[in-house]
DNA sequence: CTGAAAGCGCTTACAG
DNA sequence: CTGAAAGCGCTTACAG
């Protein structure tokens, strides 16, 4: 490894100017002549500047924590640290990734050990959108919540727009043309079913429908979501259905087959989540609504940055494109998921009225 | 942030007793009565030793760094980044991700970043089992190379046994009591499929079973596998099909719906991946065997310590069982995977081999 | 415009 | 058994 000391002796000069210069700090302060040889010296000797000692000085160690409960089982979840990391390589930081498998011990073990790394700053994210109590030792440093709420609402929180899900899966079936429009949720009391079912409401009530108790339907992940399928399109001959995941959605799809009706003609189904192995599977397509993760990780690291070095969110775009739009209100961030389509919703010709809009 | 001074000025005492108490090197260096009045204030003042100072003087960062391609995307391959950690933090490391997104620029600029950082070793890992190319800059430092193998078959690499697993599934359905065993396989020329297909040969051949070239079926992935599948079981009707993996599985389980072809009774299927999605998914269960990611990443780190610290393999225990065997010959380690039993073969009631010498 | 010096927090040979 | 000193590679106020 070449140091700075090693340049400044090759080049005939003093260690600080090499750091000065390589810097870019040597403004009005190193002769253009100088500045240049100190370049062209550390080129050739391949220098890289050592962040460790870099870090012991500045005290900044430009690396960021990424503290997650079990977010890395989930498929789609994972993509928060795909955004996070991009973001933080446009922003010249590292991520060190821990996970703590919900384990509060392992949790606090983490969180120090971080901190002996001098991390500037913490990113603490789940594998859903909930409720979560921060860490006090967290509290006192920058923090931003990913996929999750703080409970005391002062940690800057990024997470979907779960009502504006609802409200976008159900709108897409209004405007398919269906009339007895159902949603097949959840049993869990989890922020997802909850919103998503207000959003559905809404969207039921915009399109000048009224709500038909009996066309609700909960149901457990994997236990009894294939009965309740069955139960609702034979009892209540639904002619759309909003799914509030991907894996009920496939119950759905069991009971409309096992029925011998159309998914896509006779019935509608929108879900939320885009699994790749689940519409792998499903045929046909299923038309439903990613959520931003990747997005929400990208914003969330540009947030934390902002904080750590105490300006305003830097200007960076991701390679990807992002296809959510956040919304920001003080310490809270929600961002819209979008819709995939593929064929398990009637078609709309009819564009939407910002499409409309945007035509003119 | 409290340091070895604050310690050394509280207690009285110099620096240096202070940092040999605490790394533990004060046998016959220090006075049992001045070491535990120094782990006491150490204690009192919350002491955190700090990395970085720590780093620049012993050239030991206790840092891996994680180098990937798109390792993140894939559900399952996610778990050797989990298995990798678990390893870490037991032996006292910490992981710096980086994905390289497959682009070689990024994979370069992302290394020098990881030097600069100092990490100790390397964790080349990738998302499914394929030869790669080691880069130069990796060679000459403390590497393992993860689901790949080393081209020059020169830095340490962990992969799943594909024999193993051709051989197991095939036999799996042999037990079942099926006299026309197909494989449905891969089109793309990938180790996988190449070593999966010669483990179906030796485990036809060891039950005594001739192979028949119209048993064996490739696809593409999302291409032409309900064709394929349909076309298999309806033309040549196999009584159990080796799966390559569980997207075409799924293909499998609607062509013998589509023919009315009972699943683990008319045909058995045995398949790979074991990925929650698609098993949620599919009734009845998909019994298939599940890749070592976990397993892998854990016992790469393992190794990757051992290299690094120049020792034998640390002795450390994974939290969660390890469902996998690892045999090592030289430089090269293969896991097995381990069958999952779900509905989709028919059940078998006679123990296997090493089952019944257990219970002698 | 340039250089010498101090110091970040730690470890480790060295001298007593 | 204990302490003083040097130094890891860097940055930054300070003096010229």
């Amino acid at each position: 490894m070449t140091s700075l000391k090693d340049i400044a002796k090759k080049a005939g000069v003093s260690v600080c100017a090499v750091s000065l210069v390589l810097n870019g700090k040597d403004k009005n302060r190193v002769s253009e002549a100088t500045a240049q040889l100190i370049r062209d010296t550390a080129a050739s000797l391949h220098y890289e500047p050592n962040m460790m000692a870099r870090t012991l000085k500045t005290n900044k160690s430009h690396t960021l924590g990424f503290v997650t409960d079990e977010i890395i089982t989930t498929p789609n979840a994972v993509r928060i640290m795909l955004g996070a990391q991009e973001a933080a390589r446009k922003l010249g930081y590292m991520l060190i990734t821990m996970n703590t498998n919900n384990d509060k011990t392992l949790e606090r073990q983490g969180i120090a050990t971080l901190k002996r790394y001098h991390v500037d700053g913490f990113l603490y994210a789940f594998m859903y959108h909930r409720v979560v109590d921060v860490p006090d030792t967290l509290r006192k440093l920058p923090t931003v919540v990913v996929d999750a709420e703080d409970a005391k609402c002062d940690i800057p929180s990024i997470y979907p727009d779960e009502f504006a899900i609802g409200y976008d899966a159900t709108t897409r079936l209004v405007r398919a043309g269906c009339k007895r429009i159902a949603y097949f949720g959840s049993e869990a009391d989890i922020i997802a079913q909850t919103k998503r079912l207000a959003g559905y409401r809404q969207a039921l009530q915009d399109g000048g429908m009224r709500e038909n108790p009996d066309l609700i339907v909960g149901a457990t992940e994997y236990d009894n979501a294939d009965q309740r399928a069955l139960k609702l399109l034979k009892e209540q001959q639904p002619d759309g259905v909003f799914s509030f995941n991907d894996v009920r959605a496939a119950s759905l799809y069991m009971a409309a087959n096992q029925l011998k009706l159309g998914i896509g003609t006779d019935i509608s189904i929108v879900s939320v989540d885009n699994l790749p192995n689940i519409t792998a599977v499903l045929r046909p397509g299923l038309t439903t609504i990613e959520l931003p993760h990747y997005e929400m990780g990208f914003e969330a690291v540009r947030q934390l940055v902002a904080i750590i070095e105490q300006r305003n969110k830097p200007q960076i775009e991701p390679n990807q494109p992002f296809r959510s739009s956040f919304e920001t209100r003080d310490i809270l961030t929600t961002a819209h998921g979008s819709i995939i389509e593929r064929d398990s919703a009637v078609a709309v010709s009819s564009p939407t009225p910002e499409e409309a809009l945007k035509q003119d």
